[in-house]
DNA sequence: GTTCTAACA
DNA sequence: TGTTAGTA
């Protein structure tokens, strides 16, 4: 598939359609979530395979992922922009403990919730 | 004017 | 992450 020039933007641009500000586009980068190209002047430019990626990245990171387990999964061969891409399994394994600390964290949340609720009945 | 890197009252 | 500084 070839890509479309005429979907290369730069970061102001990048960070309009995604949602993400350009401080943000940047820290990605340096964190490996994505490889945006350069251009001569050394302005970075957003394909839209790569704005497609900030998207996942931030949906990712939205359920509370960290980081460098983000990135250790979409740097995974057979995931790179496909959300329902297969996760290696040592990666999923990884994925699976963080859900379910999350889930103990919803326990706890719902005690809170439980214990505020018996306050203002009683 | 926009982006870049580096760094922090 | 924000923000500012000094550039290209």
């Amino acid at each position: 598939m070839t890509q479309l020039v005429v979907g290369r933007v730069q970061i102001s641009e990048a960070a309009r359609v995604t949602g993400a500000t350009a401080r943000s586009l940047r820290f990605y980068e340096q964190e490996g979530l994505i490889q945006p190209g350069r251009c001569a002047n050394g302005y970075r430019d957003y394909c839209a395979a790569t704005v497609d990626r900030v998207l996942l990245v931030r949906s990712l990171l939205d359920s509370g992922l960290p980081t460098a387990l983000i990135q250790r999964v979409l740097s995974a061969p057979a995931a790179s922009t496909e959300p329902a891409a297969p996760v290696p399994d040592a990666l999923r394994a990884e994925v699976e403990l963080y859900r379910q600390r999350v889930a103990v964290q919803v326990e706890r949340l719902t005690a809170r919730l439980s214990a505020l609720d018996d306050l203002l009945a009683g």
